[in-house]
DNA sequence: TCACTGATCGACAATGTTGCTGGTCAATTG
DNA sequence: CAATTGACCAGCAACATTGTCGATCAGTGA
């Protein structure tokens, strides 16, 4: 009869990378509402006890999922941290970076979407270092003779990764196998650089919206 | 010592307007996760039971939920469903769309990126009357010479709504008053505007990316 | 007027979730 | 080696939510 479960082995630390993991998953499986603690301890494969003993609160786990999200997607997309500061704005590689945000977008559905959700809420969304990093090369670009004029860098932030991380949402649900689901994200990333070069309207076909656009700037 | 509640007198349609609109306002308060059947009755005034009588179930609540704010938005955006058939694509006035969805947006958050999420993960949004409307309309003006060649309707609608949506994110929790938050929709507009007729990247400094564009197009 | 439909309501069972507590046991440290 | 710490676990209490039922009672039509 015996079958006792196995008491887990004592490491804290890989426990809670565990736990987190498997918040992770279940966030991007169900969203916000399919994280609770019952279901990310049981998925974790711990004792629901033992996830309290490392997150107080429901809220707190979120909180901690969130920035651990975070951090997963600035490796995959600007790379190591560490080695960050070296690199030059007219070096980044727009095109490059556009595919792997994308890439990891397609890769890990909804997460995106609800740390942006956090961040774009929270008092001073600088706090986050993926937002930081982003805004602000976007910000340096901007300022360099390679942008047109006049970018207001928060809101193309917004713009760029709302874009980027509700797509999927589209890819995913229509989308039968891998190879659709590739096909599906170039034709995103096309799109989004087709539309940083060319934008949409023809300028001279639009002489009153020019002059909006110009009168607004005079005004800032 | 008497005051039993009040029966409600009898009008089902009203009564399901009622329970709708209770829904919708909790929506845009805590988002998806806040409507339970309990508390949209209650906000409502209306008994539970009752509002099982209207809704089978929370998804079919919710699911209503969503058609009529898919509904609401698109009186708000194209107006008159009914005398939308005689306008003409070059009439349609880009620059007062753009205002009347940001205005919308700010004015209902929450809900509207609730609505582009279920969309988009739908097998068929073009069931969805506004989805088909702003998407079509996107297509039919990308097929006129006011717009640059290339454009993927299907993508830009995409961005632009996940745009619209986020941004009140972000604005909301940073504009102390309503004239911020008006300041802040402005921003956006003359952003989103900027964008589509002028991108961000100054074409001749990239001519790798202009390349590729082009490359990517001929595979098409 | 009177039966009938169905809109409304109150209550109940089943289930799930949160957070807490007290107990066990492995690792560390003196 | 003994004592202490704290990671881990099982179970409880409080509460919320879902979905269902049977009982009313207001309109409606015969």
């Amino acid at each position: 009869m015996e079958a006792r479960t196995r008491r887990r082995v004592r490491d804290p630390a890989a426990t809670r990378e565990t736990i987190l993991d498997a918040a992770c998953n279940l966030l991007a499986k169900d969203g916000l509402e399919g994280v609770s603690l019952s279901a990310v301890a049981h998925l974790a494969s711990v004792n629901r006890g033992t996830a309290y003993q490392h997150f107080e609160t429901r809220e707190k786990l979120i909180e901690a999922t969130i920035e651990w999200v975070s951090d997963k997607m600035f490796r995959a997309v600007f790379g190591d941290p560490a080695t960050l500061g070296e690199r030059r704005v007219e070096e980044v590689d727009v095109s490059a970076l556009t595919d792997r945000l994308s890439e990891f977008a397609m890769e890990n559905p909804e997460i995106g979407r609800v740390w942006l959700q956090q961040v774009l809420a929270s008092p001073d969304p600088s706090q986050d270092a993926f937002w930081r990093e982003y805004c602000g090369s976007l910000r340096r670009f901007a300022s360099t003779s390679l942008a047109v004029p006049g970018i207001d860098a928060e809101v193309m932030s917004v713009i760029n990764l709302a874009g980027v991380f509700f797509w999927p949402v589209f890819a995913r649900a229509h989308a039968a196998d891998e190879g659709e689901r590739s096909e599906l994200t170039r034709r995103y990333t096309h799109e989004i650089l087709r539309l940083s070069m060319y934008g949409t309207m023809s300028a001279k076909a639009f002489p009153d919206v020019a002059e909006r656009l110009s009168k607004d700037f005079a005004k800032d």
